[in-house]
RNA sequence: GGAGGGAUUCCCGAGUUGGCCAAAGGGGGCAGACUGUAAAUCUGCUGGCACUGCCUUCGAAGGUUCGAAUCCUUCUCCCUCCA
């Protein structure tokens, strides 16, 4: 079945919206962030502990599985939920950031993008055809366009030419996506432009997709302008169909999307800062290794019910950090996915209950002034 | 007892035709970054200070020299080989 969003309560002072997103793996409850998994795994986190944190949906990555192990063989092993063992809903990225982080690495071109492996040089070309056929081998439930994230900055006139070249790239994704159980989602580009994100929504829309991706934002520029581009795309997209941030999410960006009406989100953030030692607190970012934790009894984050807060002392994960440790990665990982996914959780309940204004504002007031 | 080699900044370790050496490099330590993952990665700092300069430092003490981690003398300690 394709993806179907229901809204359950909208914010009458924002633009905030509480769901379910319905997919043949399980409802969802949104806004939602998504933990990604961009071969096929969470960094370091096995697919229980993640279920356990409360993660409902995952992204992973047409890209970086294409080259390894390949779709071809990720099918044969059960798709990716088959494969990575995850019986929850899986989206897909369609390696369009891939377009943009490995730079020097492609050449975009209108048939589509040749991209060099970074892994061993050899070349391959993805066009909106080639991925969409990727992406219904892996098998996730949402398989999201081939698109350009556009750098920042850009000019005007790259910008436009970009995005209605992504918009091209998103009827040919549309005419090529045959899979009845997997949605396909278009994105809307348009860099720091408002009029070029409204054509690059009306285009999309025009299109019918199930839900859209909104792309090309958190690449750099300030977030005031990351905040007013989303205000006035949001607006542009259905009512009734999803909406998801991409690549978004530190904790005040997820509560300053929630309130401009994102309904999904995803981020590495949690994962890779957590890796390198930087985790989420209530009081704002910590970083683990700092001396000032040497004997710290306390847990990461004394408002925190996560499993590593629920048994560790900073002293100790500081130790694991400063030892190299694997478990501190695993540790520091959980922690993040749990708080963020926590914190869509209270963004949830503060929604239905009509109090989203005070539990943003709380939520916010720890890392206003981290930057 | 005899012959030889060596002691360098927190650690290991370059540097000994005297100036370009507060002294390579690595480790450790300290701090920072990270937003659809080329990331268990990357960056900066790491003698002191009133810091575009000055002061103290290369086992110890003394000496040569305009100038010494680098040359000379004595001493202390370590290692190897022969007895």
């Amino acid at each position: 079945m394709k993806v179907k969003w229901t809204c359950i309560k909208k914010d009458r002072r924002s633009l905030a919206r509480r769901g379910t997103l319905w997919t043949s793996h399980g409802p969802v409850e949104t806004p939602v962030f998504m933990p990604v998994g961009t071969q096929a795994t969470v960094k370091s986190m096995a697919p229980f502990e993640l279920e356990e944190m409360g993660a409902r949906i995952l992204l992973s990555n047409t890209y970086h599985l294409y080259l390894r192990p390949g779709a071809q063989l990720v099918d044969k092993l059960g798709g990716l939920h088959g494969f990575m063992k995850w019986d929850g809903p899986i989206l897909t990225d369609s390696g369009g950031f891939q377009v943009f982080s490995l730079g020097p690495l492609r050449k975009i071109r209108e048939e589509g993008v040749e991209f060099r492996s970074h892994i061993d040089g050899s070349k391959h070309l993805f066009t909106p055809e080639s991925v969409m056929q990727t992406e219904e081998l892996l098998g996730a439930d949402i398989a999201m366009a081939f698109d350009e994230c556009i750098p920042y900055p850009a000019t005007y006139e790259y910008t436009k030419a970009a995005t209605e070249r992504t918009s091209r790239w998103a009827a040919r994704c549309k005419a090529a996506h045959t899979r009845e159980d997997q949605s396909l989602f278009g994105i809307v580009q348009g860099g720091m432009f408002a009029d070029l994100r409204k054509l690059s929504a009306q285009a999309l829309v025009e299109m019918d997709f199930p839900g859209y991706g909104i792309g090309g934002l958190s690449v750099g520029e300030e977030k005031p302008v990351m905040y007013e581009m989303l205000e006035y795309t949001t607006p542009l997209l259905p009512e009734d169909k999803p909406r998801y941030l991409m690549g978004v999410g530190s904790p005040d960006c997820l509560v300053e999307g929630v309130l401009r009406g994102v309904d999904m989100f995803d981020c590495v953030l949690p994962t890779r800062i957590g890796r390198n030692g930087t985790v989420f607190t209530s009081q704002g970012k910590l970083v683990i290794r700092n001396a000032k934790y040497k004997e710290d009894p306390r847990p990461l984050d004394e408002k925190c019910g996560c499993y590593a807060c629920r048994n560790f002392s900073r002293a100790y994960i500081r130790h694991l950090f400063n030892t190299g440790e694997i478990l501190g990665a695993r540790l520091a990982s959980t922690h993040n996915l749990y708080f963020l996914l926590n914190l869509m959780a209270e963004l949830r309940l503060a929604i239905q209950e009509d109090r989203l204004e005070e539990t943003a504002g709380r939520l916010l007031a720890a890392w206003q002034e981290e930057k």
